[in-house]
RNA sequence: GCGCGAUUAGCUCAGUUGGUAGAGCACUUGAUUUACACUCAUGGGGUCGCAGGUUCGAGCCCUGCAUCGCGCACCA
């Protein structure tokens, strides 16, 4: 401690005061930048990479206390292998997350202002979601930089960055000429709140109660079907039955002409499909191949006509009077009014059923036919990569096949060297599952927020897919934007400078760590690891950690509408990063969903005040001693350095298998109720002894201890660590700690 | 319907390869002008969900069951 450092050091700690101080320094030291560090001689060039890209929050606002905790994750990790002299690199960006951004625009104007977006036009609407999303882009890395998250600015990206944008055209345009890309007509979830398609992975499921309707078209109709849909029913084109089903076999391949169903004409085939199933309602199933993705399936089999009956605003697109521009709900009431009327109802029987919703609007999924884009995950094409697991160079693959053999790993004792490490390994299970069960993934929205489609429609209707725009006049590009994850399924590489073959994308792809939650593991995991097998022949990275849920102190989902969410920023403010770091990691193992107790935080606190006060002990009782090791240490000090020894040991080996929550509660069990509670308690008296050789044996064993715990409790609580370190003397050739050397060891 | 997970002290959860049941919080009793009251010491508290099996030995492995939670599918 020199003369002009200011007095804190004699007052009980200061997160406040102390933090945003830290983390200026570590900014300007550049050590977040790999390049800084090989240029400053803190990491050879020729050290191993450790990569690592943060999972781009959205820019709808603000970073919740899940955030918080998958930050500290990745912080913890990415400043342990710094300090092993590993070239450690953390790239930050955000997402600019299409339907979420671009609905929560459209809510704020419209309750400012009363407007839509189409009162404003794409051109001013745009600008106007672009405003909003740098205003969240600001709040949100402010947040992570108070965490305390190491990451390296300089590479920051953005999902929709010029940058990126030409990695996704890329990308898209490879596809396209493949023939993985697609345009097709087909039976899309249509969003009538968000007016877009969504993608199956992009619907929530809610259990409601509704009603089954059992009734036949018409008088003479020969079979009673049941639905949970009336109103839909005037676009049956046909109704199916088991071919077992001896109920209805005498009926197969007639015509009925149905001349009044509720005002509408149906003419109704019966036809013969394995797929329905005899046991439910009459075993007779009223085919409606243009709202019902089951009935669509049976319609191409069958060579059904398709009968739109409902638009996109999710009314009646009928004639009959009795329908037409109806909401599909009051329509609904009036079909059963009517077969109640006709004497055609049978039946009506309350049952739960699912409903499909959109997650970020909430609107009630329609299912419509529309001409969209797609990927198509069974396309055959033709590896052309080197070696990648089991798969070969010009291998006949399809999407599917490349995404799960680098998954198909321990589970399946093959273990392929390029094959993906999932932990908890249960979740392996589960990405296989879901791989496996794909079907063709949407990727057009009917948004104006996002990347543009890459394809522009000629003045003949011909259509040309590229990386720039077409040089003639007369083409008009495609209105639709790009599904938010296809941006982000490039994240590990498009961050690097893909489709450029940088310096970066050579020394940190494959990247090495990810930190998703296991909500996104369908939505993002799965689908960057199809992006890199397929553009790069690479596995987007080698461990992928997954991570709970934090939920309150009760268990409850964090909502806004139950209003209890938690700002990280409050707690930061009344009990520091750090103390919150400890509080979210330690006792929570991968995959598991914790509990959120602000009594944790204050706990973590406090022990943040127990380091700071052992080391203003240290340090004033080892002022007199020269910081040269003494050539006689007591056999009992001897047994305090070998335990600390044996701590290094046990807490690198959890660092090295990812158990972090075990390494923070180990190394704070150790200085509290070791270190102060025992080793410095007995060395005041020994530093009170007469006896040189026990005072200086027992001074270098406190301070050896202290420098000790401060490099081993820098990955989690690196604020006061780094803080303490400035005080600390006899370092040789000393750094900040956060570049100072990871204990060896023994 | 198919699959996955959880069940350990009052609460929240650890328990790594099968080898004497652990931590924090809470609670008991006490200490102290102290590096630190954001402190220390001390004590009580467990049929490890239930039943069976393997084993010299099971919280851990196997089988079945119960309860809770999650995912997928179906959802006419």
């Amino acid at each position: 401690m020199n003369e002009d450092t200011p007095n804190v050091f004699l007052a009980p700690y200061s997160p406040q005061s102390t933090e945003n101080r830290i983390y200026d320094l570590w900014e300007k030291s550049g050590f977040f930048n790999p390049d800084t560090c090989i240029e400053k001689k803190v990491t050879k060039k020729s050290a191993p990479h450790f990569s690592v890209v943060l999972p781009p929050p959205n820019v709808t606002g603000t970073l919740h206390i899940g955030h918080a905790f998958e930050d500290t994750i990745q912080d913890i990790v990415i400043r342990y292998k710094r300090m092993q002299g590993i070239r450690t690199l953390w790239v930050p960006g955000t997402d600019h997350a299409a339907i979420a951004t671009q609905s929560k625009v459209e809510k704020l104007i419209q309750k400012e202002e009363g407007k839509n977006r189409h009162d404003l036009g794409r051109e001013e609407f745009l600008k106007r979601v672009e405003k909003f999303a740098q205003e969240s882009h600001d709040t949100i890395v402010n947040q992570i930089k108070k965490m305390g998250a190491s990451l390296d600015w300089s590479r920051e990206a953005f999902t929709l960055d010029k940058k990126r944008n030409l990695g996704v055209r890329t990308a898209f345009k490879k596809m396209y000429d493949e023939g993985i890309i697609y345009r097709g007509f087909r039976i899309v979830n249509w969003d009538p709140k968000g007016q877009t398609t969504i993608s199956d992975d992009e619907i929530i499921y809610v259990e409601r109660k509704s009603i089954l309707y059992t009734f036949k078209y018409s008088p003479d109709f020969p079979i009673a079907i049941s639905t949970t849909r009336p109103e839909t029913k005037v676009g049956d084109s046909a109704v199916a039955v088991h071919p077992d089903d001896p109920r209805y076999t005498q009926f197969i391949g007639k015509i009925f002409n149905v001349s009044d169903f509720a005002g509408e004409k149906l003419s109704i085939k019966i036809i013969a499909d394995t797929e329905v199933d005899p046991e439910f309602g009459t075993g007779a199933l009223g085919v409606t191949p243009a709202h019902s993705m089951i009935d669509w399936r049976i319609g191409e089999r069958h060579s059904l006509p398709k009968i739109q009956v409902i638009n996109e605003f999710a009314k009646m697109s009928v004639q009959s009077p009795l329908l037409a521009d109806k909401k599909t709900i009051e329509a609904r009431e009036i079909v059963a009014t009517w077969l109640r009327e006709k004497g055609l109802m049978i039946e009506e029987k309350e049952i739960e059923q699912n409903i499909a919703t959109a997650e970020r609007t909430g609107g009630i999924i329609e299912p419509l036919p529309k001409l969209q884009w797609f990927v198509d995950v069974n396309k055959e094409f033709t590896y052309q990569h080197e070696k990648l697991g089991p798969i070969k160079k010009g291998e006949i693959v399809t999407l599917k096949k490349l995404m799960l053999s680098v998954i198909e790993g321990k589970s399946e004792g093959k273990n392929y060297d390029k094959s993906i490490t999932i932990l908890p390994d249960q979740f392996e299970k589960i990405a296989k599952h879901w791989i496996e069960n794909l079907r063709d993934w949407c990727i057009s929205r009917q948004l104006w927020y996002g990347h543009q489609i890459p394809v522009w429609y000629g003045p003949k209707k011909q259509i040309y897919c590229g990386i720039t725009p077409p040089t003639e006049e007369g083409w008009t590009q495609d209105p639709d934007v790009l599904d938010t994850w296809f941006s982000s399924s490039l994240w590990t590489f498009s961050t690097l400078g893909w489709p450029e073959n940088t310096d970066d994308l050579k020394t940190y792809h494959p990247t090495t760590f990810l930190s998703p939650g296991y909500e996104i593991l369908p939505l993002w995991v799965t689908r960057m690891i199809m992006m890199s097998t397929y553009l790069l022949g690479q596995i987007p990275f080698k461990t992928v950690y997954i991570h709970g849920m934090v939920r309150d102190k009760s268990g409850k989902k964090f909502s806004k509408s139950l209003n209890n969410g938690i700002d990280p920023i409050d707690m930061i403010d009344q009990f520091g990063a750090d103390a919150l770091r400890m509080a979210l990691i330690v006792g929570v193992g991968p995959g598991a969903d914790s509990k959120f107790d602000t009594a944790k935080v204050k706990a973590y606190k406090n022990f943040a005040n127990k380091i700071w006060n052992i080391s203003r002990f240290v340090l004033t009782n080892t002022n007199n001693w020269d910081g040269i090791k003494p050539s006689t240490i007591t056999e009992e000090d001897q047994k305090y350095i070998d335990e600390c020894a044996l701590l290094v040991t046990d807490i690198t080996t959890d660092m090295e298998n990812y158990r972090f929550y075990l390494a923070a509660e180990k190394i704070y069990h150790y200085v509290w109720h070791t270190y102060a509670d025992k080793i410095l308690e007995e060395a005041k008296g020994k530093i009170a002894s007469e006896s040189a050789e026990i005072k200086i044996s027992a001074q270098y064993t406190l301070f050896h201890i202290l420098e000790t715990s401060l490099r081993l409790l820098h990955p989690f609580m690196p604020f006061i660590t780094e803080e303490i370190w400035i005080y600390l003397p006899h370092i040789p050739d000393k750094q900040l700690l956060m570049v100072s050397t990871w204990p060896h060891k023994t």
